[in-house]
DNA sequence: ATAAATAGCGAGTAGTCGCTTTTTATATTC
DNA sequence: GAATATAAAAAGCGACTACTCGCTATTTAT
């Protein structure tokens, strides 16, 4: 039963190749957009050949979906990962949105503007796209809630909150595709700090029933 | 020097053909995205043969960026017409915010979208797009300090607050490529419009020179 | 040891791409 | 009205695309 290292079963073998198919996916959306990752140029940067990509995959959407569902969840272990790696901030809602905007800013991130811009034109795309970007949207406000406890139990808007931050930062990376310099510039994230916070004190106004005098 | 109605200068048909092959570009960035978007299907749309677009540009690239610059403006057109045939907001904000939201969701934008982000990966287009970009955003912070000289005038930070709303409506209008339905939530724009007033209010309470307790 | 099954390879398919070249139609000038 | 300039159409080029197929290499079952 000695087993030699070049010996593996025939799933490991496999699922080694597919793991290299959809790395190498992954990075060819990044560096050359989703229309020029042809399926050779994956091939290539996976060091496989170009017709063994279909004995794992039907065919490209095939394939694309299934780097779309390791995205998704790429992005999510992003929070838990940057978790551990960010200290130095004792302002819960200040962590909640550097985590947001790191996430955002990541390098997988743009893969996922890839796959997204193109499911707009492509409504098979946009089919398979939905659920996942829908169920990613859900785990952020649920790991938004568990960072942000005391806010979240303030309002029902807690997640109307939480999405209007998603969109700006995701909105702020977009521009970065364009304007990449000024990807660093803190004036969003410190004025989204502000609204945070005057958003908290709103809020725990009208719990304490004191007349607020904002708002319509 | 009788000009019959069918008769046209060579420099009027020229203009006419290249308006249509713009529009036509426009249409196929819409429908079928940047990638998609070939001179074959282009020449179609715009009724013209496929080697005739060479005449009036140099190259696919020449037109891209031509239709960018044709984009650009026709974002910024959309803010005056748009003024014009919304009725029946008195307040200000939420008159900029409602401005702001249908410019982005306009079908136009979409168009920038597919631009914006295949400009990611290619850096002459990037850098072609760039000085549209930033001359656009410039624009739009003159015409939100018109619309709003009030608030432009209580703080510094207007062009910040201002630069957050176009990120968020960005942002959610990006979201829509996955989720169309999700369009004409009115959850965002209503927070929105609340954290305009509060953001009022604090600067408000700032410049009477109150003690605010809010911020860092 | 041998046979069957799976994984991977790479040349080959038809079709599309941006772009060029050649040919035809239209407009202006003498 | 012939000569000239420009616009548009049509045909073609080489490069690239997703995908297929016959083949070899590796793993599994007997």
């Amino acid at each position: 039963m000695a087993q030699t290292k070049s010996r593996r079963t025939q799933q490991e073998r496999r699922d080694a190749t597919v793991a290299r198919i959809i790395a190498a996916t992954v990075d060819c959306l990044i560096d050359h957009g989703y229309a020029k990752t042809s399926t050779t140029r994956i091939s290539q940067r996976a060091g496989v050949s170009q017709g063994a990509i279909f004995r794992h995959f039907p065919n490209r959407a095939a394939l694309m979906i299934a780097v779309a569902n390791h995205i998704g969840d790429g992005l999510l272990d992003l929070f838990s990962e940057d978790f551990n790696n960010i200290e130095g901030i004792d302002d819960p809602v200040f962590l909640a949105l550097a985590l947001l905007r790191r996430n955002c800013h990541h390098r997988i991130h743009q893969a996922w503007f890839e796959l997204q811009v193109a499911a707009r034109a492509d409504a098979d795309l946009q089919q398979a796209l939905a659920p996942i970007w829908t169920r990613n949207l859900s785990k952020t406000q649920e790991l938004a809630g568990n960072i942000l406890p005391d806010l979240a139990a303030l309002t029902d808007d807690f997640p109307a909150i939480v999405d209007v931050m998603v969109s700006l930062f995701r909105g702020e990376a977009l521009d970065s595709c364009v304007c990449p310099e000024r990807r660093n510039s803190s004036a969003r994230i410190d004025l989204a700090q502000l609204i945070c916070s005057l958003l908290e004190q709103h809020y725990k106004g009208i719990a304490a029933g004191k007349p607020v005098g904002v708002g319509r």
